[in-house]
DNA sequence: CTGATATTGAGAATCAGTCTCAAAATCCCG
DNA sequence: CGGGATTTTGAGACTGATTCTCAATATCAG
């Protein structure tokens, strides 16, 4: 994300503090500064060893806290993947994701038509549709070819 | 499930436990039993208090290592709708889940089309496409009018 | 500047799930 | 039908992820 987009979204991020109700910390700036500054998805154990580094002690629950407040404010999204811990991503256009089941990588897309198919599918079952999870699951390119030598 | 079916499966997983060198116990029979008459999403939690009553004593431990074999049977299949514990459903013809958000009622579909779209999405990545996996969250009939009176 | 209020971090607590291990059950073999 | 080697069991300890608690601290409106 380029810097202007990171520092838009931290603006953002503070107005959606002060109409909360809620203060701005230096904690709270360096995690959401940090994080917007990044690409693709983190977990909250990642940001946390990253900031215990530049801010002296940054605690775990401030972390979990803080990323909250970003997915409240609509800026970060959780995911969860399989079953472990989730991973926090930058809210970008609506996609859904394609896993590595071989090396974890994940690529994002977004498709129009299935969408569509998917809204019809809803309205079948009478289901107001707020928001759907995509997740293909495989072998990516480069796992594909090596995972002959399996069983 | 019918009791026919029920009982074919209880064989199947017999069968496979043969093979695999185990050992067929009251435990496991109570818990594959139990999970194959009933319908929908269950979780271990489910099962393990259901069963305290019926059989003395049944450990956690057991219903989850149970679990784990019927999954490997191929009879039961775990999913992890958003981040709570795992639900475990009786293995059926590949179908995804309508989940209500409000009441959290769960609707199972499939749509050939949308799993056409899935490989052919998954092929432009270069993904060996194995599963998927799709939730569409929503209101359902009932919960959608009532959600009026909120905010 | 100051006080009311929100926030923090450390560590305890929780929750789902797994592991350990001694006691108990299973079942292959004669 | 017995062993007896092997597997399984349950209780409870343990794990990893996340949340809670609370006294100390930081923020910010006035």
């Amino acid at each position: 994300m380029s810097r202007k987009a990171a520092h838009d979204r931290l603006t953002r991020f503070h107005e959606y503090l002060r109409t909360s109700g809620l203060k701005t910390t230096r904690q709270r700036d360096a995690i959401a500064s940090w994080f917007f500054e990044v690409e693709g998805h983190h977990s909250a154990d990642d940001i946390y060893r990253q900031l215990r580094q530049t801010i002296s002690g940054v605690g775990v629950a401030t972390v979990y806290r803080t990323l909250r407040l970003l997915c409240d404010a609509g800026l970060v999204h959780e995911r969860h993947f399989g079953d472990g811990e989730a991973l926090y991503e930058n809210v970008a256009p609506h996609h859904d994701h394609c896993i590595c089941t071989a090396c974890g990588s994940i690529v994002e897309f977004e498709n129009p038509r299935i969408e569509q198919l998917q809204e019809e599918v809803a309205e079948r079952y009478g289901f107001k549709l707020v928001t759907h999870k995509m997740e293909l699951y495989g072998l990516c390119k480069k796992c594909g070819p090596k995972a002959k030598t399996a069983t």
